[in-house]
DNA sequence: TCTCAGCGTTAGATCGTTCCAAAGACATTA
DNA sequence: TAATGTCTTTGGAACGATCTAACGCTGAGA
């Protein structure tokens, strides 16, 4: 019943021997009662459970590790978060990823990756000295070598972020970017929008093609031509502002950005003209930074679920290394409108609902 | 000279005595050329160096950590970060304590701790299996009862945050708010401001009356009156724009905020009035969020040294492990002034150098 | 009667490294 | 020659857990 009095008398640590000699039984029947209980007689393992209760023993992972040659550590290469970046996804991932980590007894172990391309190296050194199980990446690019270095030697990874190109190797997460935009297009038609244009990144990035054609296959859904609705913008507020200009000529009655910063350029443009984002034209972006909830009107941005992010990438991970065979799984998780001021509830101003 | 040709014919990974048995040599002396070279003829040495060069051996940790006591971890709480914060600090701070310490030859081992207090039970955990050799703690409240509980037990630990209250424990590494807010004025004075406004937190908060106590002792440095020119606020942009609306009435031409959010709450009020951040008032945010850069005009913020945050606090916490005996060491970083649209470089409009 | 599987438990070996004490080589000195 | 010392190297015992192969016993099936 007392909660780990932390063995008064003896000065090391609690041992597995210890416990066995005060529970009367052999050291192996106190390792079976903590990973085999039902090889056990009822009485035995009640003992036993007692001891360990009583003498507050934890056994010693860096034993089991070498013992077991399994270390319950994940690698997780670290990487700068790159200036100007508006969302930090980062933070929030690991907190989720660590959580699901700790409830299957797993932990993550960080190490510094450099920044820009993935190098191997880090990777290597882990694995070298067996210091841990299997690794989740994230930030894959689109040549990125770590997938097909970790497959080759049989190590267990999970990435965050899909393969885009070539043969797609093991198992992912992603967030499904033209889920994204296509629900933000359908939160706007049925505030009575027609004339949703899209400012989206220059054609050729993954990511940003993905959100683009949620918006596309949204807007064909409904019947809405997107021809003169799309412009592309580099990441910047700036040159969002500018790209942002013959959307707004063209009569664009709301916005979709592949990003805040865009929706942030957006919302210059707009007051650069005397109008209001959210009054007069309706602005999503994309990412819910912490910048979009402070804006003034709030931003509406598309969320990405990291926490289930985190989830889905160690049950994978976990799979993964429980069977090696398996067919690999991929898991694209639908991101949610965070809707606020930029997006009222109410019918848009001028012509609305008029025909494209 | 061949790099890690990854031993071709054995399956199982490299062991010291297959080092050994190569060398010619008992597996100890391959153990003594890793750790204490200075023991060994130069001629075994080399021979020693060779066959572990050839086979591409690497120590495994486990074995070592079992053998020596020391992990070679060191354990960091993750908090969830909480939606509403602008500055994401978090990831930049992990990765540079990260990569300090993978050069210290040091891991960081990631837990996840419950949101809001900071909870003892995950430090229990990583301490009874003895998986760390010490913490990083993060987020240290003013009754933080984690201080205290690791001095207790002897376990090595370093704190991201002072202590404000009580009597101080241990090491920690800390931003110098008042250093910042005390340049931020600086700077102004410089550009010909006198009527400098301060946008803080309610009064009570360590970090805030700290940023605030910048402000003033600059202030009374340079003969300037502090009496109508201070306002509070919680951090949140509607209450901000609400509060600073006396310090505006009172002639202020520049704001020093507390924090970003709260000098996006003045951007808001200015813009009420018609007035420009900028032009007509200049406006200092802290902690440089990410937002700052895309706000526009983009804003002057006090940017937090992160990198050297993490350096220092594993420089911190090496030297409390190799003598816990020394006396506790404090670190004050002071931060840096980032100056962009929101602070002109020219002087101010109206009637700036007039006496306050 | 004999074999055999199942029961709960245990002894002994093992994982890969480092600590400890002592052995061997060799030169110096009494 | 033997004793002394220094410099390298080594064997053996940990570290604390888990794996394997049994232990002695019972009861069922042939």
């Amino acid at each position: 019943m007392p909660r780990i009095p932390r063995s008064p008398a003896s000065q090391g640590p609690v041992t597995l021997a210890m416990v066995a000699r005060r529970a009367g039984v052999s050291p192996q029947t106190v390792s079976n009662a903590l990973n085999s209980p039902d090889l056990l007689r009822p009485e035995t393992l009640e003992r036993v459970r007692e001891a360990v209760d009583e003498m507050g023993y934890r056994p010693s992972r860096a034993a089991q590790t070498l013992r077991t040659r399994s270390s319950k550590l994940i690698g997780y290469g670290i990487q700068p978060s790159q200036p100007g970046t508006a969302a930090p996804i980062m933070d929030r991932f690991l907190h989720a990823l660590s959580q699901a980590a700790d409830e299957a007894g797993y932990r993550i172990l960080l190490f510094a990756s450099p920044p820009g391309e993935p190098a191997l190296e880090g990777y290597e050194e882990l694995l070298g000295q067996h210091e841990v199980d299997g690794f989740v990446l994230s930030g894959t690019a689109r040549h990125d070598p770590r997938q097909a270095w970790l497959a080759k030697r049989g190590v267990p990874f999970v990435g965050f972020g899909r393969m885009w190109s070539g043969r797609p190797v093991g198992d992912w997460v992603d967030v499904d970017g033209a889920s994204g935009t296509d629900a933000a297009v359908e939160h706007l038609v049925a505030l009575g929008h027609r004339r949703i244009a899209f400012l989206g990144w220059p054609r050729g990035s993954d990511v940003g093609d993905d959100r683009a054609a949620g918006w596309q296959r949204a807007m064909r859904r409904h019947g809405l031509p997107t021809r003169a609705r799309r412009a592309q913008s580099v990441d910047d507020i700036e040159a969002a502002h500018a790209a942002v200009e013959p959307l707004l000529d063209a009569g664009a009655t709301a916005v979709v950005a592949a990003s805040d910063t865009l929706a942030m350029g957006c919302y210059q443009a707009l007051r650069e003209r005397g109008a209001a984002p959210g009054r007069d034209i309706a602005v999503v972006g994309f990412d819910d930074s912490p910048a979009a909830a402070l804006l003034s009107p709030a931003l509406s941005s598309i969320e990405q679920p990291l926490e289930a992010v985190g989830r889905e990438c160690l049950r994978l991970l976990l799979a993964r290394m429980s069977d090696s065979g398996a067919p690999p799984e991929r898991v694209l998780l639908a991101p949610s409108l965070v809707v606020r001021d930029s997006v009222p509830g109410t019918a848009p101003g001028p012509d609305g609902p008029a025909a494209g």
